[in-house]
DNA sequence: TATGAATGAGCGTTCATTCAT
DNA sequence: GATGAATGAACGCTCATTCAT
């Protein structure tokens, strides 16, 4: 009962506020980025932004937040399927490496930005928490993979998870800022493929 | 002797300056980062960081090149020893990790500002390829281990070069950026070693 | 009719402003004038000024064309009724006294600092063709008086008329800055004149 | 006694700077010269313009004094010889014309800012007295050699003096700015002839 | 609700002036 | 005296934010 009721109109601004927004902060940064561009790619007048978002700074957690959360739905999903560890690696690799190609400016922005902004002083304790607890939930994630892998026999019994863990997610990072320095695309099934190969198989003649 | 006299006071004034900027790009990065808060952490004034630096960006572009720098010349010395690829890899990654400890935070300015800066088109096309050398020469670096370890046959001769370099630099980045986040130091050694076993060994049960 | 609409309010605040920038460039030059103060003059905040000239280089230079145009709109207008050389020079004087005891240090300034402009280097050729321009069309506007009045027999058909123009011009300018140092009017039409008396009988005895 | 041994070293080294910032002042106007380009051009260190000139006010002010001295100097000299008032307003205005030759762009700054100076608030009422006095000095030789030569019947008994000495300096400044902006010098004495036959004989027909 | 003109705090940079050497 | 590195007040300009319409 109505509770989506909502107004379609009203959502529907928020979101190409928000999505605007993202663009612009990808493309500049927290600092460089200037709420006018934001207005205008959203096609609102500078004071609409206002009505929607408090400043400039909640703009960008909200953007913030959306980005992960998307990226994280979309990866976690990948993974979720079943299969083997390594069909759900790939799967996983797979995933990031097409959303980079659409939209690495945005992931590494979460990257980076992500960080530094839950290390900084004046934004709010509660803030800094929802940011960390993506952290854990894209650690948490991968970590499910792996355990599940090394029940089922398919990964060494003494994995080192957390050294595995950080591996992927630098290995997909690596990748991600590359895409944002070259024009052409990832190839993301093979790279994937490639990948995982490596993981799993070691660098060990 | 003597043939070092020149500049005894102004040199050292430069790098102290220079110093007090990796501190405050840092913690703020490019554009948050102000001016008089490098001065003041040099001990000078507002005026006299300009009688070393040009500009904002003339600064920051120094900064960021001697953090590169060092950086890379401690990790090069620390790959360059005889030994086998593990030893070389291990000194590597545990060089890097100590250096995480002490600088964290300018290592991963470095890391992720570096990249946006040679983006910008503004920044004069010469510093851009400095920049852009930077990568060659980790890459490069990374690379030359890992194929001596090839043709020794240490490592696997159809290892797939490529994707191993990101796989160890993407890990280092990750285990940096942790570092960044919580207080206590990473244990390079043995952080060093787990990594490169995995590396090595692989997943795969 | 309401073919004016378009800006009624915007334009009023564009002329106030440079109304204000004319007070403040005519005290105190270009450089020693403070975009604050011209803010203050027009009544707005220091931002404001930005919203309608882009730079104070900019703002200083709509300030020069719109003295210059008004200046010699006027004294073009005066020169230009019919009747004999006298009675035109006689004009083209009186209504430069006349506007010199309202905008004494307006006509002055824009009579130093448009010929200093058109030298600097930073100028824009297009700007430096404009100001120049406007010499032209003075010395123009005399000459034109005197040659009419050499075709009509009531000046020597030898005139020297370069050196006269000059000699117009040159008097004009001395009586500006007199007036700009003395607190009393110039008596317009007296001077005029006086002053054409003397330009047309010559001080031989 | 005594009341000019000097220090023949000090002076010269005062010249020097005055005339350094004679050039610096000449090519910039005040505000926009920089003390450092006038220590450079007199071939001292910044800091001693100071030893020598409290500020650079003071500099300015000492500039504008050695400038007009000079100048009024040698034009009185031209006017003082014996001769008739037509050859001693030739001898003026050859001297003159034959100054802006060389040194158009300080007679323009005297003449320009001098006027300035005796205006603003901030000069001491003592400064505003000296720089009048040039004035009053410079038309008062005009006017002598015009009297003198009403008395010697060679000149009109009724000559409007005041519009008369308005004139010859107006035309004067007219054709030193004139030498400003273009790079070929004037003919002094030609010139000097046309402006006083046309001063003389007059315009009309 | 939406607008965008107006605001003013804040920052990069300059340069007259000082002072330790 | 002479130097020039250091200083810091001042100014041009930007841009997040507000508010009258």
């Amino acid at each position: 009962m109505g509770e989506q009721q909502a107004w379609p109109e009203q959502e529907a601004r928020r979101q190409e506020i928000l999505w605007a927004a993202a663009q612009v902060f990808a493309a500049k940064g927290f600092h460089a980025a200037r709420m006018e561009e934001v207005a205008e790619r959203a096609g609102v007048a500078k004071g609409t932004v206002y009505l929607y978002y408090p400043s400039k700074e909640a703009l960008f957690l909200a953007t913030l937040e959306a980005i992960l959360t998307q990226w994280l739905d979309q990866l976690e999903q990948a993974a979720a399927g079943p299969g083997t560890a390594r069909e759900r690696l790939c799967s996983l690799l797979e995933a990031n490496f097409t959303l980079a190609n659409r939209h690495a400016s945005l992931i590494c922005l979460a990257a980076q930005e992500s960080e530094a902004w839950s290390l900084r002083a004046q934004v709010g304790e509660a803030e800094k928490e929802r940011m960390r607890s993506f952290v854990v939930r894209l650690t948490g994630g991968i970590q499910g993979v792996l355990q599940e892998g090394i029940q089922a026999g398919e990964l060494r019994p003494d994995l080192d998870v957390e050294v595995a863990v950080a591996m992927v997610l630098g290995t997909m990072h690596a990748y991600n800022l590359r895409r944002l320095h070259q024009r052409e695309d990832l190839p993301a099934r093979e790279l994937a493929g490639r990948v995982v190969d490596l993981l799993l198989a070691g660098m060990k003649g």
